[in-house]
DNA sequence: GTTTTCATGTAACCCGTTACATGATTCA
DNA sequence: TGAATCATGTAACGGGTTACATGAAAAC
């Protein structure tokens, strides 16, 4: 049984990582997670939680209901928690710094997550991204480039706008990537200016 | 039989309405007007195209192959164009400035056609867009404000960033608001200083 | 005691993509 | 003549929402 979504799957078990929960609970804690200002459905949460139940990566257990338990426990709210092998693969997802990771669908997920992320691989993420935008910085501005004889001033100056909404993305990352690398200096102090080129100067497994 | 998607749906009417079309160029045109970094596919467009011609919107018509017209007209490429009933459709899409227009899903495609919009209607999706922009930026401040205590330095600085995205968003619609009302006053030398309330001041049908 | 909020779910639908199937035309 | 591009489609799937159904607990 596959989980509904990859990104709602992760969510969800880096929310249950920090502390058991019930479903109701949990989509208040993702809609703050992932920022959104329209609310996540009771129609996607549920059923993805059914189908980690599958997987058996989270266990639902009856808890009593109310803050008096009184002996009548008929329907009670099910707290969910992660497995052991839930944890182990929460942790590998954690660990993995392939495409995957700073594609549009993923990247903010797993930068949700960061802080439970080594340094090496936050800064690898990152990178990855950022060389993501820029190749889509070279074919917006193309486009931007052809329709500015073929289209009228407005559709120009909607393309003008996206083209500036990825180059200030661009531009965020290159603060975030600052930053990362100022802390593994901090750390190492081999000062060697790093570049994304020649990573072989940071200590081994530098961590915050 | 309804057209599967608005935006889609209405974006094949504005083109055809500038010139017929099949339906291989009208996905290319469709990139370059929707901006977007990736294509459309083709199980989207031509479903939707039958959709139209179900409507009534458009009827395709089986044209000659080939630049020399060879008699053995076999399958052609079938070009589309509007009905009389798709262009005061579309006409009648382009005249309302309701909630509709200015919601995420459709503002763009509606901008994309304002060359083809009146002023005044211009200028109240305009607005409207800013209003709604306006109350999501509250949501999210709101939001970065809970979150600040609760949540890590990373999942914070992912929401400051999407707030940042959307204040550089209210100020682009800031300066077009600002362009169009300068527009306005340069063809109608009332000096009025026009208001959104106040709407009675343009010259009948001002046009660019 | 009734309304609000908490809490859990399902079924139908929407809009899009991917993968597949097919064939004509152009160009090397 | 064979590959690339043009051109048109369909079936299956994916990941989300809305609308619905149900009931317990808390607040008034």
């Amino acid at each position: 049984m596959r989980a509904r979504s990859d990104v709602l799957s992760m969510a969800i078990l880096g929310l249950l990582h920090e502390s058991p929960m019930h479903g109701y609970e949990l989509r208040k804690r993702l809609n703050l997670l992932l920022g959104s200002f329209r609310a996540l459905s009771y129609g996607s949460l549920y059923p993805c939680l059914k189908s980690l139940v599958g997987e058996g990566w989270i266990v639902g257990a009856d808890a009593p209901s109310g803050v008096t338990p009184t002996l009548k426990a008929k329907r009670a709210k099910i707290v969910y928690e992660l497995t052991a092998d839930g944890k182990e693969h929460f942790q590998s997802i954690l660990a993995t710094a392939g495409p995957a990771a700073w594609e549009d669908e993923n990247f903010d997920v797993r930068f949700a997550f960061f802080a439970q992320t080594d340094a090496d691989t936050r800064l690898r993420i990152l990178e990855g991204r950022r060389i993501r935008l820029t190749e889509r910085l070279e074919i917006v501005r193309q486009s931007v480039a052809r329709a500015r004889e073929r289209v009228d001033e407005y559709t120009l100056e909607l393309q003008q706008h996206g083209l500036e909404q990825v180059e200030h993305e661009v531009r965020w990352l290159d603060n975030l990537i600052d930053n990362e690398r100022g802390a593994r200096r901090a750390r190492a102090p081999g000062f060697g200016r790093p570049t994304a080129a020649n990573p072989a100067d940071g200590a081994p497994a530098p961590r915050l």
